[in-house]
Order: C-alpha cells, then sequence, then structure tokens
DNA sequence: CATGAGCGGATGTGATCACAAAGCTCACCT
DNA sequence: AGGTGAGCTTTGTGATCACATCCGCTCATG
C-alpha cells in the first residue's frame, strides 16, 4: 500500500522526450544510479525505445538542473561531487527546509500529519529490508509532503533539483554504511507540526538535513 | 570600458546548441525580452543560423531553468510572472543573497570593493541614459562580483536560475517606472563590506532585493 | 453584425543519416 | 615487461525530412 502512494505514473500519452525525463529523473533522484555512472544517448534511447532525438533532450533537461553532468567531450554521466560540493548542498538543503517548513506549519492539518506517519513507517519498513532506493524514496517523500503545503512551488523546485544532484551521493551513502535504525528527527518533526512550535520544527528540519548528510563526508 | 567588465565573450568553437544556449541566457537574464514573448524553433534556428536541432536543445536547457515557460501545445515563451510567484522570488532572493554575501564578505578584500564601486558608476550611468537592459545588467553583475568571492558554486547558480525567471519582468518594471535615481542600498552595500559588519551587509542585501522588487507587484 | 465551420500556413515532435572526434584494443617495437 | 601507435568502435553533434497538430484567418451563415 505504501508504495502507491508515490507511484507517479508517467502518462503514456507524453511526449516521448518528457517520458524519458522523467524516468531518468525518478532513477537519479531516487539512487538507483551509483555516482560516475556513465550515459550514452543511444543506450538511453534503446531504453526507453525512442530513437536519439528525445534521448538527447532528456539528457539535456536532466544536466541543465544538475542531476547529470558533462564531460569535456560531451560525455554525460551521473555526478561524482566533492566533500566541498556535498557540505555546500548540504548547507543550501539547510536554508531552504527550515523556511518551507516554516510556511507549511501555518497550513499543516491532521490529514497531512497523519499522511506523514504514513510515510515515516514505509520509511522504517525500508531501513528494515535494506532497501537504499526505496529508502530514500520515502525519505524525499516525508519532506515533499510537508512542503508542498507551503505553497511554494518556486522555492519547492529549487529544492528538488538539490535533491537531484545528491541523488547518486546518497546511494552510495546508504549502501556504505548500513543503516538499521530510522532517522530519528522524523519523529521531532512531527511533534513540532503537532504543536504548531515554529522554531522547533525549523530546528528538527535543519538537524534532520545536516545529520544525515553529516556522514556523506568521504 | 565598463562593457568589457561583462562582454562575457561567447567561444566561437563551442557546439551549436551551447551558442544558442548562451546568447539565449544573456537576453533573457538582461532584460532584452518582453514577458510572454513567443519563440520559435525555426526562428531562433534562423536567428542563430543553426538548423532546428541545437535550436530544440537550447530552449529545452532555458525552460528547464524556468527562463522559458512552455504552454501546453509545446510553443514556448517568456515567463509572465503572477504577482505571488514574483513574491516569492524575491523571497528566495532575500534568502540566498544575504548568505552569499556574507560567505563573500570572509574573503573581501579592496581590489573586489573597487571593482564593484566601477560597475556601480556603470549601474548610474545607465540609470542616467535611460537604458534599462544596460541597467539590468550592471545590477547583477554587482551583485555577482560580490557572490563569486562566496566560493559557493551551486548557490550561485540556484541564485541565477532565480535572476533568469524573473529577466523579463525587470525589464518589464523598469522600463514603465522609469527610476532616475541610483539604488540606494548599493552605497550602504558597500560600506558594510568595507567596515566588515556582517549584520550591516546582511540587512543591506535583503534591503535591496526586496526594496527593488517590491514596485514589481502590479 | 456576431458566430462558427473550414482551410492553409506555421509549429513542435521524432526518426534517420552523415560526420568528426574521442576512446579503446591489441599487436608490435624498444 | 612496458610503453606506443594504428585501426576499429563507440559516441555526440547537427542537418533534414515526414507528420500530426495547433493557430489564425476567411468567409459563409444565422
Amino acid at each position: 500500500m505504501p508504495e502507491t502512494l508515490t507511484r507517479s505514473a508517467i502518462p503514456a500519452d507524453a511526449p516521448a522526450h518528457d517520458r524519458v525525463y522523467r524516468g531518468l529523473r525518478l532513477q537519479v533522484m531516487h539512487g538507483e544510479l551509483a555516482p560516475g555512472q556513465a550515459l550514452t544517448l543511444r543506450g538511453i534511447a534503446k531504453q526507453f525505445d525512442v530513437s536519439m532525438t528525445p534521448a538527447r533532450e532528456a539528457l539535456r533537461r536532466l544536466t541543465a538542473e544538475g542531476a547529470l553532468t558533462l564531460s569535456a567531450s560531451g560525455r554525460v554521466m551521473t555526478p561524482e561531487l566533492s566533500n566541498d560540493r556535498i557540505e555546500e548542498l548540504a548547507q543550501i538543503r539547510a536554508l531552504l527546509e527550515p523556511e518551507l517548513g516554516s510556511r507549511a506549519l501555518r497550513r499543516a492539518h491532521l490529514a497531512l500529519i497523519d499522511r506523514m506517519e504514513a510515510i515515516n513507517e514505509a520509511n522504517a519498513r525500508a531501513i528494515h529490508l535494506q532497501d537504499p532506493v526505496e529508502y530514500i524514496r520515502t525519505n524525499l517523500e516525508f519532506h515533499r509532503t510537508l512542503y508542498l503545503r507551503a505553497q511554494s512551488p518556486a522555492m519547492l523546485g529549487l529544492l528538488e533539483t538539490v535533491w537531484l544532484q545528491l541523488g547518486p551521493t546518497m546511494r552510495a551513502l546508504y549502501t556504505r554504511l548500513r543503516r538499521t535504525t530510522a532517522p530519528p528527527h522524523h519523529r521531532l518533526i512531527i511533534e513540532a507540526l503537532r504543536a504548531g512550535d515554529d522554531a522547533a520544527l525549523r530546528l528538527a528540519l535543519r538537524t534532520d538535513v545536516t545529520q544525515g548528510l553529516r556522514h556523506l563526508q568521504v
């Protein structure tokens, strides 16, 4: 049942380049691809059963968002982030997410919190099953569910490009150190939400983000 | 001479799609295009003397960054921002720019401040000449010169996509109300920089951003 | 005079091809 | 044994074409 929460179905009637884009975007954001993973135009085209043209457009779009990086010779791969870059992206998350959470707080209602708890349980299950992709997916879903309430589409859009850039690196992390306990701050987030405590929510979000990514340092 | 400061020359040996991308990107960011301006694939291709393929890649890349919007039928135009969206983008600027300024402050030296003052004078000249494009260009250049010192490429990258989204709208503003005086906060920014005063710099940057965009409300 | 059906041009989409350059393999030479 | 270069393969780039659809305009009709 939890997997039906976000099975973001890709419309079959969408243009080919859009289907390719959305499919790859999910793969990258959810950490299905390792850092440094090379992608070829013809390979992508074959994988999605389209010609090179829509594959090229999808890759161009993803590199524009930082989801993929471009080598000097035009080859494309998932990003291998330096420690500095990881640190910087974490700080951006620590800047944006408390702000989004705070904005969502005013509009949050009980149904939202219930939904977040359900997602959090799916997250715990993913940890138990040692499923890194499902773990990342439910973790992001937990945050996004909250931030959607902020009614700040531009800010959420920016944040998602940050998530996108971190996708492969997060996979590398969570397969390296197989964590066995749920992220402790999710509970704090939910409690702050219930209490309507803005300061506590901001703090919980900030520490959840920085704590989770502190382990990323190589 | 000031125009040589940022005549970001586009390498002639760059791939065609990249030349088109960079050219259009500058046009959008500097407010050379009005909001709602329609762009056609074949028109762009002819303008840059390339075929449709590289033109398509450039447009796809720009729409991915929010520099252009896509209608339901795939037609592409410069964005016509709602008041809410303008407000949100301004708040994002107000969030990111003080942070970038603060990071740059520690690394700022006299040569940087001198350069910023030179750019600010070019900015004043643009106001005197009633040249909206040159005004926007020098204004962004003023900020970017500072933020480059922050050594935070990811954050600056995010900020630039925000500037991109605001480009056409800024043009619409600055042609509507022809301002005749220089932005008052640039002086405050420079003074805070000289004094090494972090709090004052953050405040000056924040007010410069919000003040400048408050007039945008229709 | 308003309205809508129909037509022709304009536009985005996707496939395919030719080409140049980058990368790789492996035999060969020192 | 180790570097090296020739030759083949893979890959990205850009042009062109066919096609479906959308848009705007005209003209007939109420």
